[in-house]
DNA sequence: GGAATTATGGCTCGG
DNA sequence: CCATAATTCC
């Protein structure tokens, strides 16, 4: 009896092909994880590879650690040299020794997205570029899609031609650049694109690294986007020991610029490669796998597929709408209170799933009152709270003074008397003599008219000095806890004494506790804990990595961080027209972006083992205004007869006067699965008898701008319209969505 | 120079 | 609605 009896054949295939290209192409919950740790344990135990030389690369940092300890498992210790990581922290673990090659320092720091923002503001102020006209949030992520095309700036400016926006944000990517190099930061895009950088400059580090990893595997490859699939076919090339696990159908992340292209076009790049398919699914009860093939199975680009169990086939799913969210987030609470109160489930076992972090809240009101532990995932990171970031730009100036962004921010906080015109003296003589903002604190007394501030930079700049040599014998806790100690920044907190005050050093204290258990697990991996070295992993730590299995709390998150888990009872909530599919991409031009859509909610539904309850809401406040939503058309793509409705129990108590009567709400979800999957019995309903406007009129849409409508056809369900719109051009759309106002 | 108050504008999704 | 920017006031 080996361990590899318990695979079925498929799983056997791929854990013993390894040698040459292979693709896995594998369902959700067709047991991928274990493949690639028995696949692991075999390269060791059987094929004689040396731990050292494997790599694999997870979607999160989670993810690699339960990898790591199932090798351990199965293997005994040699797990342990495994290199099992993500992108970005194997990325940052080989600049931070070779970076120097690129005239970086190998001290530098990362910038998320807050100090991104922060540096594209002043970088705007710098150009003179109106942040009206063009929004900092908008020139990053046309930066970062550069980035993640491997496009420079010099080839952007190329390729913008005579475009005068792409040139103007060709500038700014430029400027961008600069300033992280001389602040020595980079951005999470560069710690990719430096890598591939470093590997196409440098032949022979690229050469060490193949050497060292001749096996490689990564996970969610269809989440992959073009400089990560460059660093994997680089490292690859030597001895093109390359497998990738993916499903084409869980593909959603294309907002970050992932190419589902990595993965359907793998044979084509890799011409020897073995493709196999996992389509046994161990997770799910046949009723919850039939329901999510029904509805992937409405998108057109996918490889043909259809997932299958020998699981029972368990409860109908359950579809339960409510008045507004407030009823929909009392029922699923209380829901998930009975199961608990019953014994019929952990909170542990119990997720709650949505569209957008801001419908966490309503579900964490009811949580609180219900008095029900749970885990908001994602959401405000805890590393972007004032008080923590305050305290890491500390951190951050003492280890590398040259990041221009932590030493503003702590200048004048606590408050030293030292304000904004102070600050932009020091910094245009910094400009002017071509050093950093703290070289120029260093030397106040040379930059010009500083007056009576400069006392209180020398304090300050002592202040740091003494900091800054303690910290060559203090650890990272003891150097913390002297800066909250020398700044009084707790005492200040104190002082204030209020609910928020409190708050704020609850906070504090966790991230001391963080410093601590960061220091604990650098001793028990025998590795040396640095100041660097944690400001690093706290930069790499995504939220779903700190949910611990150990806890009995409901996990509460978006459908995206959901991705790769598995809980026996979810609850899909805010299943409406407008929410999910959200109206972004309902309106959208480009119909791959519903596909995408779809796609979200096919991992949301395979997310479930025993029992899946979708909930939706008649009215929903957003953003301050009450909407409308129709139930969603992914509601109405699950067969009926897989679906059950509730009118039977009544368990949750009507809270508000305006409840409907069991026997209307009954009525309206009937008339939802009345009609079959796309007969879209709603979509008849918006169709006009007549529209108020004509070939020729003027017309303005919410989107597009105003245009002339140049043809309507009259279709099954709805009136097609081609519009000529003066900002963006020819757009056919339906009339029951676009919403065409006659002008 | 700093705090308090008013105006504004933005929500997908994340490492 | 809620966080942050801009503005005003001290």
């Amino acid at each position: 009896m080996s361990i590899y009896d318990t695979l079925n054949p498929p799983q056997q295939e791929a854990v013993f092909h390894t040698e040459g290209p292979l693709l896995i192409l594998a369902g959700a919950g067709s047991g991928k994880t274990r493949v690639l740790t028995h696949r692991i344990a075999h390269l060791i135990a059987d094929k004689g590879v040396n731990p050292f030389n494997i790599l694999a690369i997870t979607f999160t940092n989670k993810a690699a650690q339960e990898m790591r300890e199932r090798v351990d498992k199965l293997t005994g210790a040699d797990g342990m040299s495994v290199w099992v990581a993500t992108f970005h922290s194997t990325c940052v673990r080989i600049l931070r020794r070779y970076i120097d090659r690129l005239g970086y320092d190998n001290r530098f720091t990362i910038y998320d997205s807050d100090d991104q923002k922060t540096l594209m503001k002043e970088i705007c102020r710098k150009l003179n570029i109106d942040t009206k006209k063009y929004k900092e949030r908008s020139l990053l992520a046309q930066i970062s899609h550069a980035k993640d095309e491997m496009i420079t700036p010099d080839e952007m400016e190329m390729n913008a031609g005579g475009d005068f926006n792409q040139k103007k944000v060709a500038q700014v990517y430029r400027e961008y650049q600069a300033a992280l190099k001389s602040n020595n930061a980079l951005d999470f895009d560069d710690l990719l694109v430096k890598t591939v950088e470093l590997f196409q400059n440098c032949g022979d580090v690229l050469e060490s690294y193949q050497e060292k990893f001749r096996y490689i595997m990564v996970d969610e490859y269809q989440d992959t986007n073009t400089v990560q699939f460059k660093f994997v076919s680089l490292l690859a090339a030597r001895y093109g020991n390359l497998c990738v696990v993916g499903d084409d159908d869980q593909s959603i992340y294309k907002f970050r610029g992932a190419n589902i292209g990595n993965i359907l076009g793998f044979e084509r790049v890799f011409p020897d490669a073995k493709v196999i398919r996992l389509e046994q699914n161990y997770r799910s009860t046949k009723n919850i796998l039939n329901a999510a093939n029904e509805v992937i199975a409405n998108n057109a680009a996918r490889k043909e597929k259809r997932l299958w169990t020998e699981n029972p086939e368990g409860e109908k799913l359950h579809f339960r709408q409510f008045m507004n969210g407030f009823e929909e987030a009392e029922y699923v609470i209380g829901d998930i209170a009975k199961k608990k109160r019953e014994h019929l489930a952990d909170y542990r076992e119990c997720a709650i799933l949505y569209r957008t972090n801001a419908q966490s809240r309503l579900f964490e009101e009811k949580c609180l009152k219900a008095n029900i532990p749970y885990k908001i995932v994602g959401g405000i990171n805890f590393y972007a709270r004032k008080e923590i970031k305050d305290l890491l730009c500390y951190l951050k100036t003492i280890d590398n003074s040259a990041d221009d962004l932590a030493v503003r921010r702590i200048l004048n906080v606590p408050k030293r008397g030292i304000g904004a015109t102070t600050v932009g003296r020091v910094q245009d003589y910094a400009d002017y003599m071509n050093v950093s903002f703290y070289d120029a604190l260093r030397v106040a007394e040379e930059v010009p008219s500083i007056g009576r501030s400069l006392n209180k930079i020398e304090g300050f700049v002592t202040f740091i000095q003494s900091l800054k040599s303690k910290a060559q014998a203090y650890s990272v806790t003891e150097i913390l806890e002297e800066v909250i100690d020398l700044t009084g920044y707790v005492d200040e907190l104190k002082a204030e004494d209020t609910e928020e005050s409190r708050a704020r050093i609850e906070n504090i204290d966790e991230l001391i506790s963080k410093t601590v258990s960061y220091e604990e697990a650098m001793k028990a991996e025998g590795r040396e804990a640095t100041l660097s070295g944690f400001l690093e992993e706290i930069a790499l730590i995504a939220d779903i990595d700190t949910v611990d299995p150990d806890q009995d709390y409901v996990l509460l998150m978006t459908l995206h961080s959901a991705k790769g888990l598995e809980f026996p009872y979810v609850y899909l909530a805010g299943m409406e027209d407008g929410m999910f599919p959200s109206s972004m991409c309902i309106f959208s031009d480009d119909p791959t972006d519903m596909e995408e859509e779809r796609r979200l909610c096919y991992v949301g539904i395979t997310r479930a083992m025993k029992e899946l309850t979708l909930t939706s809401a008649r009215q929903r406040l957003v953003r301050g205004e009450t909407q409308y939503n129709k139930v969603s058309r992914f509601v109405r793509e699950i067969p009926r007869e897989l679906v059950e409705l509730g009118t039977t129990i009544q368990e949750h108590k009507p809270s508000m006067q305006e409840t409907p009567s069991p026997k209307n709400s009954y009525m309206q979800m009937r008339q939802t699965f009345r009609a079959k999957p796309f007969e879209a019995q709603n979509f008849k309903v918006t169709k006009a008898a007549s529209l108020d406007y004509g070939v020729g009129d003027t017309v303005r849409h919410i989107k597009f701008g105003v245009g002339i409508v140049r043809d309507i056809v009259e279709g099954g369900r709805d009136y097609e319209v081609t519009v000529d719109f003066d900002k963006v051009g020819v757009k056919k759309m339906f009339a029951g969505f676009a919403k065409l106002k006659k002008i």
